[in-house]
DNA sequence: CCAATAAGTGTTTTT
DNA sequence: CACTTATTGG
């Protein structure tokens, strides 16, 4: 059947696979579930049972479908199957929403769908809400737009439309229904689809037209999901729906590594997927080729305390390795201290290189202060996945004003441009376009001049509109770069900015020039919606954002899939991960799995860290050691701390770069839990005494002097000596002069 | 309408 | 701390 490729390939899978996953890999006979550890190499089983059904079936590429999470793990799957028959195949290896998206501009007008729709993203979502409960004259403060967008969200996942939401009682907040249903009512009427849209609005659409279904099913004659234990329900729907009920499907999963709850994934789907799949057959894959033991030992042991797992046991055989080292630090800054010298330790006495480091954190906050440690220990790294460069104001601007020359409708773009660069146009002209424009009859062009308006407003407010007219005729004659020089120039945007100066984002409207350049090379018949439809989906990590030669600083969430020589996990602090938010036992649960994904990202090495206090907020906190620590294995870790200038409850001097970084407030951060410092020592006996600014002290060590500032837990001293030293009250052996 | 400044505030994870 | 919102004066 693949007589149209040109070099015939011999790939010797029983060499290249281990028994389980060989048997995997052949397995037709049913569905197949492949339950695959972490480190079990459960992407070379897709790549190779992918390259199999081409190679020995017969199967033409375009007939398989293959489904992702991120497009960073469709990218990579692409690649190596591609580079197996090194030839470009035709595809179809994409993450649930790229491919909802694609379906729906292809079968979009026959499942009520215009396939010109405008996809809009979370941030969009809140903007439209926030509009929509101003319009209401509803109270952001006791109803907040962020509640709604994750309520909305999940009422699509479920695939609830708002009567169906209602009767489901998603919530008991009665504002929500209303808030929900005109939000979808302004979405329709303006061709915005939201993420949970792509997959919510296709599965409906499928649900009642049979024909685009048969359509589709008589394409994808095979398909493969990846990350199964991360589907939410209408993902899940959309698989039943292409593969029942001929059942050729083969779904790989983990439910140990279900880290996606918050947006609607149900490991649930594992279990159901059994039974929604008659004879299902299913292959565990145990056999991890990533971890030494103790890694592996000590990461299962801590899964163990999960309920309801499917339950698996990894093994290897690369030998025990090392002892995983805990390291508690007294700040957070000297947290990432230990860990640029660990790093610089472990270079120079094994030859690590600087790519073989990873730092994990549970918020991406935490980010920041390993950046400013590296810098100044001259260590070079890259934040993967941080602020996103398409997210940039300056960059949304510009493609706001591109999306809505070429959907007039799209009153998000509208929002977000109408007044940048400044041109008159105020609050109130904006509200009223809305409403009279694209609100009531679905398009900006329509109606300008019954906008009602001043008529010194007029003017300008023609002006706007036909230049957004004007940006969407000429984008039929231009080059994608073309255009986005035209929007640069007739915006006005990129004379504003070199008027006030803003360097830097004059800086990142060239690089996104050169993005839009490299895709219309890359992609010669590629429209600038192609380009935007790409950057919308792909918010995520790729392989160019580990740049070689540096340190990686990544989120728990962005790491799964990873694996790194040596792993970091900062932050081991209940409050911080756990985090606080997570209460209930699922969601420590969740939080346990995170923990356990972190872990088996590492190769060889593994270091947990905490730190006693640490700045939140500007306010300084503390937190005890997290629970995930007790829970492992005492015998396989190695317990470390840092002392420092840490010596007789004094806490400063050393420390002195720190206590510039900002003010100290309450240490209160939460209150009515307990959440003292697991730090024995150094508890000031007098820590409840009622010390002001003004009061004579004796200090232990210091003698007498005089408190000349107290902010919040931190005094500053100044001794009769005339030197001056800040400490923290709770540490401090201070008592009050007696008179 | 707009720019600059003051005040207030919320604390996660992301396709 | 970093970001959003409210206020003020031009």
């Amino acid at each position: 059947m693949n007589e149209n490729r040109k070099m015939p390939l011999k790939i010797d899978y029983r060499k290249e696979l281990n028994n389980h996953q060989l048997e995997a890999v052949k397995y037709f006979d049913s569905p197949l579930l492949v339950l695959a550890g972490a480190g079990s190499g459960k992407t070379r089983v897709i790549t190779y049972k992918i390259a199999y059904m081409i190679e020995k079936l017969g199967y033409y590429p375009h007939s398989i479908l293959a489904v992702t999470f991120t497009n960073k793990a469709s990218d990579e799957m692409a690649e190596r199957i591609n580079n197996l028959f090194g030839e470009n195949l035709n595809l179809w290896i994409k993450t649930f929403h790229s491919s909802a998206a694609k379906i729906l501009r292809i079968f979009g007008k026959d499942l009520g769908i215009d396939p010109n729709f405008t996809i809009i993203d979370q941030n969009d979502q809140k903007l439209l809400i926030k509009n929509i409960l101003k319009e209401a004259n509803i109270d952001t403060d006791k109803y907040p737009p962020e509640r709604y967008v994750y309520l909305i969200n999940r009422a699509k996942d479920r695939l609830l439309n708002v009567d169906e939401a209602f009767k489901e009682g998603l919530t008991n907040d009665r504002v929500f229904y209303d808030v929900y249903a005109s939000y979808q009512k302004r979405l329709v009427k303006e061709n915005l689809l939201d993420f949970a849209d792509l997959i919510f609005r296709l599965v409906r659409g499928l649900k009642n037209n049979s024909g685009v279904l048969i359509e589709l099913k008589n394409r994808f004659n095979y398909i493969l999901v990846d990350e199964f234990q991360d589907t939410n329900y209408a993902q899940y729907e959309l698989i039943k729906l292409l593969a029942l009920p001929e059942g050729n499907i083969s779904v790989v999963g983990d439910d140990d590594q279900s880290i996606y709850g918050f947006r609607g994934a149900r490991v649930e789907n594992v279990i159901n997927f059994t039974k929604d799949f008659k004879a299902c057959k299913i292959i565990k894959l145990e056999e991890n080729y990533r971890s030494y033991q103790t890694i592996l030992s000590a990461s299962s042991h801590l899964i163990n305390k999960n309920k309801g797992r499917l339950g698996k046991t990894l093994f290897t055989n690369k030998g025990e390795g090392y002892k995983i080292t805990f390291h508690v630090a007294p700040t957070d800054y000297y947290e990432a201290d230990f860990i640029a010298s660990e790093i610089m330790k472990l270079m120079s006495a094994y030859g690590y290189g600087y790519s073989d480091f990873a730092i994990f954190f549970r918020t991406n906050a935490q980010s920041r202060i390993f950046e400013s440690v590296f810098s100044n220990h001259r260590i070079p790294y890259t934040v993967v996945g941080g602020f996103k460069f398409y997210e940039r104001e300056e960059i949304k601007d510009i493609i706001s004003y591109i999306k809505l020359a070429l959907n007039p409708s799209d009153e998000v773009s509208l929002m977000r441009i109408y007044n940048k660069p400044p041109r008159g146009i105020g609050e109130k002209s904006l509200n009223e376009i809305i409403k009279h424009t694209i609100a009531s009859n679905g398009s900006l062009y329509r109606g300008v001049d019954d906008i009602n308006i001043p008529v010194s407003r007029k003017k300008m407010v023609k002006h706007f509109i036909d230049m957004i007219k004007n940006i969407g005729e000429i984008a039929k004659t231009l080059s994608p770069p073309e255009l986005l020089r035209y929007v640069y120039r007739v915006t006005g945007y990129l004379n504003w900015l070199e008027e006030t100066g803003k360097n830097d984002k004059i800086q990142n409207l060239e690089e996104l020039y050169n993005a839009v350049e490299e895709f219309s090379i890359s992609s010669p018949d590629g429209t600038i919606q192609n380009f935007i439809e790409e950057i919308s989906l792909d918010s995520g990590a790729r392989n160019e954002d580990f740049e070689k030669g540096t340190v990686y600083l990544i989120t728990l969430h962005n790491a799964k899939g990873l694996e790194f020589p040596v792993v970091f996990m900062a932050g081991m602090e209940d409050g911080l991960f756990p985090h606080f938010l997570a209460e209930e036992d699922n969601d420590i649960q969740e939080e346990r799995r995170l923990c356990y994904v972190g872990m088996t990202r590492a190769m060889e090495r593994l270091y947990l860290s905490a730190a006693e206090t640490r700045k939140i907020y500007g306010r300084v906190i503390q937190h005890k050691t997290s629970r995930f620590i007790e829970e492992l294995p005492e015998n396989l870790i190695l317990f470390t701390r840092g002392d420092y200038g840490y010596n007789g409850g004094l806490f400063s001097l050393d420390t002195s770069k720190y206590m510039k970084m900002g003010s100290f407030g309450s240490t209160n951060y939460r209150s009515g839990s307990n959440r003292d410092v697991k730090s024995n020592n150094n508890q000031n006996t007098l820590k409840d005494i009622d010390i002001s600014e003004g009061d004579r002290v004796v200090h232990k060590n210091f003698g007498s002097g005089e408190v000349i500032e107290k902010l919040g837990e931190i005094i500053t001293i100044k001794f009769d000596d005339g030197k001056r030293m800040k400490f923290m009250l709770k540490y401090t052996p201070l008592t009050k002069e007696k008179p």
